[in-house]
DNA sequence: TAACCCATGTAAAAGGTTACATGATTTC
DNA sequence: GAAATCATGTAACCTTTTACATGGGTTA
């Protein structure tokens, strides 16, 4: 049950559901998502709980907006969450279990064009997350010694997914690579 | 809608349901999990659905076995699950939610307990990951290009995720180095 | 004799995605 | 004038987890 517990993470400043929307596309992409069909019940099941008060204002744009605040309620049942024990946990990657089957082409060449398609997305990715580390060490002064202690734990969250983009395009290169050299093996013999 | 297809692809090997299970917490524990009381329903449908056959055997132990055995037609539904394009898909890491605000804690003691703690379980998979592939490759002959292509998909794979191990392990280790870091300076101020 | 492995399932609940519904404002 | 952005939500569906139900055989 973490969407609950990551909503009154994020409201440590208010926010509308929908910005907190932008939030998860935003900073939070690498390690979690969600969708505003499953945000607005959340935020409303959360409200009820009294974890969450509401302030309604009108907006010049579509219906009226409503921001919402952690209550000191909420604080506590975030901070319950992060005192349970911490764990790896179970890991579903969608595209391993297909390189895992792919023997079943019985082609490497069609083995590689997946992995280079991967290759693209896994380049967008890093793309997309690279800068974002860098820009929040630049602000807070330049050095990942000036970051404050609280910013510090969003910085290896961000570095965590870093390494990760890095690896996955590694791995890419290696098994393209390989797949190279028994290509050409095979058209030499 | 993954889980029918990984059931097809280890069903290459004819087996019931209760074997798959272990398929997913020895070989695909690293990018898959399934509970029985999900693979059973999923076997039935691709059953009914023609995907699979059933021969039935008697154990000696418990209920009767069911071992199924993919069709052709589970074959083509297979083929045409990889020939969909390939994406890396989003993620869902709990643990880095929870590291992510773990700055609400105010103490990064707090922190650098949580990360150790997290270490742990990074490796004791490492360790249960870690022996599968050199296996694999000696069964083969020794090296890397003794693997028969169809292996070095799951050989991949299976590489994938020793990588993601020791990038675990070596964030955990530098997140801890800059906790330790800031502590020692800390006390000495 | 207790714990564990074999072996099958169903049911309820929780978590998540996709589709549907509405409609104003701003930007190109 | 079309597309994107702001802003809220519900409903149906799919996926996954947890709990329940049953019961024989093997090992310490």
């Amino acid at each position: 049950m973490s969407l609950p517990h990551i909503l009154l993470g994020l409201l440590a400043e208010p926010a509308t559901g929908f910005e907190l929307k932008k939030r998860f596309d935003q900073t939070l992409r690498h390690f979690w998502t969600a969708e505003l069909s499953q945000i607005y019940p959340a935020l409303h099941r959360l409200h009820s709980g009294g974890l969450l008060s509401v302030r309604r204002q009108t907006s010049r744009q579509g219906p009226e907006r409503r921001i919402y605040y952690r209550t000191p309620k909420g604080r506590r049942a975030l901070v319950a969450w992060l005192d349970s024990p911490i764990e790896p946990g179970d890991l579903r990657i969608g595209y391993l279990a297909r390189v895992f089957f792919a023997g079943e082409w019985g082609n490497l060449s069609r083995t590689r064009d997946a992995i280079a398609r991967l290759r693209e997305g896994f380049d967008r990715e890093l793309g997309l997350l690279e800068p974002l580390g860098p820009a929040a060490v630049q602000q807070a002064g330049g050095s990942l010694r000036d970051l404050p202690d609280t910013a510090l734990h969003a910085y290896f969250t961000w570095y965590k997914g870093l390494l990760a983009a890095r690896s996955n395009l590694a791995w890419c290169d290696e098994f393209i690579a390989e797949i190279d050299r028994r290509q050409t093996i095979d058209i030499k013999e």
